[in-house]
DNA sequence: CGGCAACTTGAACCAGCTCAATTTACGTGG
DNA sequence: CCACGTAAATTGAGCTGGTTCAAGTTGCCG
């Protein structure tokens, strides 16, 4: 029998951890579904860091984020995750988590034990190939993001961020035109590479250009072609306010 | 029968994609013995990006590194592999690498084919625990790295690759006071995330501090205690030539 | 020995940061 | 339901670490 530990079937080659999933399997639900739903809170932890490890979550609803701590306590947002992105595999290191993840609003999550993990590698092919890929695409990922924060400029990388976030609520058959971003600024600009104040002013910028609009935390892309253009351009001049 | 991708039986918590491999392991090294070396010159690719996926190489002797390139054509050095690493993490993706791997010196590698990668997942709880703390080790370590970029200078991230490098040498039982950095300047800009101007600028005010003595890529960590406390402090003021 | 690639060095510049002051939103208790 | 306190976000102004651009210099390989 096929399996996976995500139910999503939409290819989602450029999103984070999130099960790419052939397009070939859609009795998978069926299974998945029959398994105990936990549900959180906004701000509620999902695990700490150094928090013994118990298995793979799948976020079946809501949304969260990971972090991690510097030594100085600096907070680094590793990743965002929607409805079918796979939630702790940093967890496999040395049996505890490396990451925190929060959860930005009410959101459901199931857990596969490290067994259940451990019987589905052992018999299941179709497992084995799906985890190895989300675990492989995951370091791709990482890679490209550190190539991303050379070559692009702050606002290209906000720019990005947002074609990328909608793109995958796009994948989730969420709203994906007109959202919100669960998110506070602060992790934006930890996850994107700047500071908060560089955040705020490029999400101005983009108004007034009309590209998007916001009012707090409410987005509307108006203009995705538009902002597939900042991406284009090497620099992206903007003559002044 | 306990079986491993690698050989290393140390500890190699903060090395890059290098096997941990707990210490309850020796007869192993028996067995990847038997299998047949490749052997590759200086500039060899092991593999290039979108070359069909093979299986996990280890690297036996010598050294190389993992490059990924923008739409743009830009190289960003994502790794450096010494011996004992694993090669390849990168080629589950959708059955295709997606770096380009280059040799900086003679050494020779084994292949694990994907078949038998399967067929140990499937029969060695050892080898399970073993890929997956890879795999999951190398995504939070691109995590750190991104972090480290935010909160470290320039500076403090070369001393940090130096001591990294040196360390992960003495794990392999090679020299690592006095040793040769096997790539080049443009090589070590990338991966730290700067232009070559700068490191060269960094190396030379290192040498002026008498941390390090460097003559071309053959360098001499003069004082070890002095590169760390670099990375303790958090502002490394310089002053002046 | 000649030519190219790698590296070094200097000087000027600038994207994004820091610091600082408001403004706005939001949760909580009375 | 409002008042109050705290956290989040915005905005301005000035600063700087690291980049860019532009010459050199050195070393290596045929």
């Amino acid at each position: 029998m096929t399996y996976s530990l995500s139910e999503n079937t939409f290819e989602k080659a450029n999103t984070h951890i999130s099960f790419p999933f052939a397009d070939n399997c859609i009795q998978v639900k069926s299974l998945s579904d029959s398994r105990s739903h936990k549900t959180f809170r906004k701000k509620d932890y999902l695990y700490c860091a150094s928090d013994l490890f118990e298995g793979l979550y799948t976020l079946k609803s809501g949304s969260a984020k990971a972090v991690i701590y510097s030594a100085e306590g600096e907070e680094y947002v590793a990743n965002f995750f929607l409805p079918g992105d796979i939630i702790g595999l940093d967890g496999f290191s040395q049996s505890q988590y490396k990451q925190s993840v929060v959860f930005l609003e009410t959101s459901s999550v199931v857990l596969y034990k490290e067994s259940e993990i451990h019987h589905l590698l052992q018999n299941s092919a179709f497992f084995r190939n799906d985890l190895l890929q989300q675990m492989s695409k995951a370091i791709v990922l990482e890679e490209e993001r550190q190539l991303s924060r050379r070559e692009q400029s702050s606002k290209q990388r906000v720019v990005e961020f947002l074609l990328n976030y909608s793109k995958r609520l796009k994948d989730c058959g969420l709203r994906y035109e007109s959202f919100t971003l669960n998110m506070s600024r602060t992790d934006i600009a930890s996850h994107t590479g700047m500071v908060i104040e560089t955040v705020s002013r490029i999400l101005k910028q983009l108004q007034q250009q009309e590209l998007i609009s916001l009012e707090h935390r409410d987005i509307d892309i108006i203009d995705e072609t538009g902002l597939h253009e900042v991406l284009g351009r090497a620099n992206n001049l903007v003559y002044e306010t």
